[in-house]
DNA sequence: ACCCCTTTCTGTCATGCTGACAAAAAGCTA
DNA sequence: TAGCTTTTTGTCAGCATGACAGAAAGGGGT
């Protein structure tokens, strides 16, 4: 650092994407086959270089969830999960990979975009337990991300961004349990998410379909940040014990 | 990128640390006068380009902080908490910085280093309101790094942290009062913090100095995460109004 | 029409945490 | 001993929660 004519080494910056959503009642992340080495024929995150050096993180990353996987996405908040940086996670040198985040409601079946052999959606627990292996160090982001998924839901009124812009509370229940893996009480939940002020809204009247009572419609509330939160019960078995 | 030759653009990654404590119940963010340009002369946080192509991020992180700052921090804990790579953040040209966040006991004063002017010590509240201005988006990467630290507060044992190995029921409330900006119940905080299964364990017998009863002493508990967590009273009125 | 089944919705009840505050305990000082 | 400060122990009402009972509102089958 003292010397006058040293240059800091310039390294490679990426930006992988961990986007989520609900299918099937169950939590799913995007995921594609690699067309190129390294790892070709592997599933990995979505995600690339910078394209050139102007370009801003956020930019590069709605550029390649479109480029490889053909989602209008152009509504799809990403938001910042973390950065992995370790030497060596990467064959082809000093690669820096900012990964993004997004949660979404049901997504269509993505298509393989130009990079990619091709693009689809895994259930988060075959990526999790290790059935499915990713590329690089992508199950670890896969599992920051998912974490982060979790404690979001308990802050923030997110979960009626995996509904539909019309949900009746089961729907909104299903979305708990399929993002936290845990089955949650409709009774205690129904009346939890009423006095949850600005976090769902009446919509319309009841009806649905197939079975039961009908039940009643709702909309996403205006709030953002839910307060008193939402939280999980599992959570209490999460001391650290000596 | 259906160009074969087409190579990625190299970026120029530094870090950048928050380093929080606490002196004369304020919480303090660690800020050293750059010596060099740019901004040479302001203040900014300490940190750094990477030195080689191969060195981690968190080691350069620990190196920048030895550097800048002569502090023994061979136990401080660094977490990440953001990268910052908004094109024209820095006048030298594409840089992204990965910011990291550590939060510290009474550290001594700083002794400057090699690329620092000076180094010391300064009220969070002094940047935070304006009153000091910082180099490049500093200012920003402080708020972020000071919003965590206050949410750590609420779901970790972190606050016993600030405090030495042995401290009273009383100056862990400052140490609450201080990161969050907010004065507490002392009855409230003494049965909130006493029932919280694994905080804080008894340690030796009472007394303390200058006027009052003595207090209990008491020293960190085994746990990381808090439950319940402690609450700041203030995020009820976080609801984003329409 | 009637019964059964499913799902949604409304209550109830005991428990435990919280905020607000009273008051006792334990020192020091004058 | 009185007065002051700070810590510690209670008290009390209100609110949220978990567990669960049971009513309401449909549809399907006979």
């Amino acid at each position: 650092m003292t010397d006058d004519r040293w240059v800091p080494p310039p390294v490679l910056l990426t930006v992988d994407l961990v986007i989520l959503t609900l299918r099937e009642s169950r939590l799913q992340v995007l995921l594609v086959e690699r067309g190129v080495e390294p790892y070709k024929g592997d599933l990995a995150l979505p995600g690339g270089f910078l394209q050139h050096p102007e370009e801003d993180l956020i930019t590069a990353a709605h550029r390649e969830l479109s480029e490889e996987a053909d989602l209008d996405v152009e509504t799809l908040r990403l938001e910042q999960s973390g950065v992995y940086g370790e030497p060596g996670r990467d064959p082809r040198g000093r690669v820096v990979s900012v990964a993004y985040l997004a949660i979404a409601p049901r997504l269509p079946e993505p298509i393989a975009g130009t990079d990619a052999a091709d693009a689809r959606w895994q259930p988060v627990d075959h990526v999790l337990s290790g059935d499915l292996k990713l590329a690089f160090d992508h199950r670890r982001i896969v599992e920051d991300g998912v974490e982060r998924a979790r404690v979001k839901l308990e802050h923030s009124a997110l979960a009626t961004a995996f509904c539909g812009p019309i949900f009746t509370i089961t729907e909104l229940q299903e979305v708990y349990e399929a993002v936290w893996g845990i089955p949650l009480d409709p009774r205690n939940f129904y009346r939890k998410v009423q006095k949850t002020d600005g976090f769902i809204v009446p919509a319309g009247s009841a009806r649905k379909s197939a079975t039961g009572r009908p039940a009643r419609l709702f909309k996403a509330g205006q709030c953002e940040v839910l307060y008193p939160p939402m939280v999980r019960p599992s959570e209490s078995s999460n001391t650290k014990e000596q």
